[in-house]
DNA sequence: AACTTTTTTAGAATAAAATTTGGTAATTAA
DNA sequence: TTAATTACCAAATTTTATTCTAAAAAAGTT
């Protein structure tokens, strides 16, 4: 396999990036090759790991996800593996979607989707305050999301 | 078109953002219906809004978009339509893949893309700081990522 | 409770797409 | 230059999506 992608396997990157459904043939058209080695090179691209996986968009507030925040944490580094015990934690949480180790103020920043303020009162007494080595937090509420691409922005 | 969803359409979404590829068959399958009818709900999920797009999943790191940031952007309120003006102007940066508007210390949350450190030197400098209306901004860089969920979580 | 209307479904037929196969041109390595 | 590898296309085959029809189920009405 060869290490290097070429500008046809960029352009299928982001064709499939922006519609993960697009018909093979569409896609061979828009890349101008025939079917069959466009498939090929989407079956390379995705064995070799360059595409992870597909997934459908969902509306979140349609479903009654009324409430998106980040929360800021910060962890109190008193036991010598602090950050394994609050990752064991916060992976059991199904709310938590995102979870970033990050530089800064703080250690960690999740994102969080729950259905209301009840629901998010719940998740911050029983769940976040309750992991030992968290320090503090800080939410912070999502009013509006005017940019979400689900596109990584690649050369060519 | 009815206004609720029941659990059949519960159960496609889950499977849709867990697989956006799957196949209609595969799909009727694991719901217990026939390719039909399946085919049909998908259909509506996606005219009504339910399902809003597809998308594949690509490999950041592999693809030498070696550096991912949240940045914290403070505006000043000056002019009264300091908002719209900073959403024009950070709409325009392509490395800028997400803009959240934030309760909190910060007005807005930024998820930014960019090759390396010199890259992201640029954006701060060129873009980010020659923002009229942004006061301060501080950077959160991700060192890694242990939780990133393309599923939002449903109920049944 | 019997009837009507509406909705949902399965199954068959058709259309479209994916996938495989075989062979050829282009590129690379020896 | 030759051999080997790779990438490609065209056509055949298989699989899947889609449409259509009619039956069953559910909901509402008299």
């Amino acid at each position: 396999m060869a290490a290097e992608l070429d500008k046809t396997d960029f352009k299928i990157l982001k064709l499939l990036q922006e519609n993960g459904r697009i018909t093979n043939l569409l896609l061979s058209q828009e890349i101008g090759l025939s079917p069959a080695p466009t498939l090929e090179r989407v079956r390379k691209l995705e064995m070799s790991g360059y595409i992870k996986s597909y997934h459908a968009l969902v509306d979140e507030e349609k479903l009654g996800l009324g409430i998106k925040t980040f929360i800021q944490v910060q962890l109190d580094f008193h036991k010598n593996n602090t950050i394994q015990i609050f990752l064991d934690e916060v992976n059991q949480i199904k709310e938590v979607t995102e979870c970033h180790h990050v530089t800064g103020q703080a250690d960690f920043l999740l994102k969080v989707y729950v259905n209301d303020i009840k629901s998010y009162e719940r998740l911050i007494m029983d769940k976040i305050s309750k992991i030992s080595v968290v320090k503090t937090f800080q939410t912070m509420m999502i009013m509006s999301t005017t940019k979400k691409e689900p596109i990584v922005p690649l050369e060519y």
